[in-house]
DNA sequence: ATCTTACCATACCGATCGGTATGACACGAG
DNA sequence: CTCGTGTCATACCGATCGGTATGGTAAGAT
């Protein structure tokens, strides 16, 4: 549902035609297209989000995606090489945007310990509340044998800054005193990730259900045994 | 590699020809059919498997599973009604066998609990140690959406009673006192099964390698935080 | 006025898909 | 010997796949 390469809308005053700068090779070299090009773009790859999440990478037919972005199947390939092309692009986009509005909020660094880790818990928690990001995991998983390059993308991205979070926090706090920070934090953010996946993914929360905050108390309490 | 459906392949003598018993109906009210088709029906699973797991529901064709079964098409569809009723079968059967095989060894109820609870962390590395099951819980992961039965059958045979398993564990052992076992189980399991999958499946171990030994001796850590 | 650009519609390409039809052959049961 | 059965080989079906070709249109740039 969401927009996910919209970000440079006004980077030229208001738009007030459709091909007011046509072409010219910006600062970084690279090559910027009229408004009414980038907007097709953006429809192209939001249609090919959704079709993509929901019907996989061979699942998916570029017919489809052209028919929901309202463009012509010609029109996507001018903007993308082909169809793992346009994959790789709005996976990988939707990898950085998701990290980015993830990583902003916990600047609460002077909190306590349980606070603040309860408050990262239940981030991920919330995000697995939206149905897209479910959609996002299971294809992250599902084509990490035929995309490799994109699962690590995923591990550098977001993995990785999240566990170092976590290890920075309970590292900084020094009325508390953890032997192996680093395993630790991968049994805290590991235990939220698992109860995720098999609550939403693979529909545990139908024949097993186990509530979160059961979880969260679990694991706030596991931290509270290690002050000093 | 497994066969997967020989089970009662000596239930008369000898094999003396190919079709001594040709058709009859079984006190179970089920067809029985000739050696040499059920031989047939074995090699086109394991073929199956190969290619489902290997390729994905979508990305695997009929006709490279029969080629890789050394069998014609129309053998494929006179023991398999179509394509999602062969990859049904193959993965249901893939499931119960894992379990079966699983489930078996960890009769040491006797052992004091945080070697047996190395144990079962170390039986569910090993099996992320074989390629086949790494594919299995990719693609039990990625066809969630298509198959959701698949999924609830994995929760049910495989999930539900490992996590029984560590909370009788953890609740029979006099000298430990959880508040909440079942979160513990949880906390226990998530990460070492999320372990697994970030370092094989998400392709972490090339980018963000982690000693599965190291997080072994966490959990261990946190379970010996709770002796009396 | 002309040229370029991005898009449109339509139609097409060869390949492959899931699934079926036909007809022959091997073989065990009666 | 004859008949039923399971598999064989081959060919076919309509549909769809990823991707391309052709030719036209609207509009900004020159």
């Amino acid at each position: 549902m969401k927009k996910s390469s919209q970000s440079k809308s006004n980077l030229t005053n208001p738009p007030k035609s459709r091909r007011e700068i046509k072409k010219f090779w910006t600062e970084s070299g690279e090559l910027d297209l009229s408004e009414a090009s980038k907007k097709k773009r953006s429809q192209i790859i939001e249609a090919a989000l959704d079709t993509f999440l929901e019907l996989g990478y061979e699942g998916a037919s570029m017919n489809l995606v052209a028919e929901r972005a309202g463009v012509i199947k010609q029109t996507i390939y001018s903007h993308f090489q082909d169809k793992q092309s346009l994959f790789r692009e709005v996976i990988k986009t939707l990898t950085v945007d998701y990290v980015q509005n993830a990583l902003k909020k916990p600047k609460m660094i002077g909190q306590p310990l349980p606070a603040v880790l309860r408050e990262i818990a239940e981030t991920i928690l919330r995000r697995h509340q939206d149905p897209q990001h479910i959609r996002f995991v299971r294809t992250m998983i599902g084509e990490a044998e035929r995309f490799p390059e994109l699962a690590k993308l995923f591990t550098d991205t977001t993995v990785k800054p999240v566990l170092e979070l976590v290890v920075t926090l309970i590292t900084s706090q020094s009325d508390y005193k953890f032997t192996d920070p680093d395993s630790f934090a991968r049994v805290f953010i590991g235990t939220i990730v698992n109860h995720c996946l098999q609550q939403h993914i693979l529909h545990g929360r139908e024949l097993l259900p186990f509530d979160s905050k059961r979880l969260v108390n679990e694991l706030v309490l596991l931290v509270d045994m290690h002050r000093k």
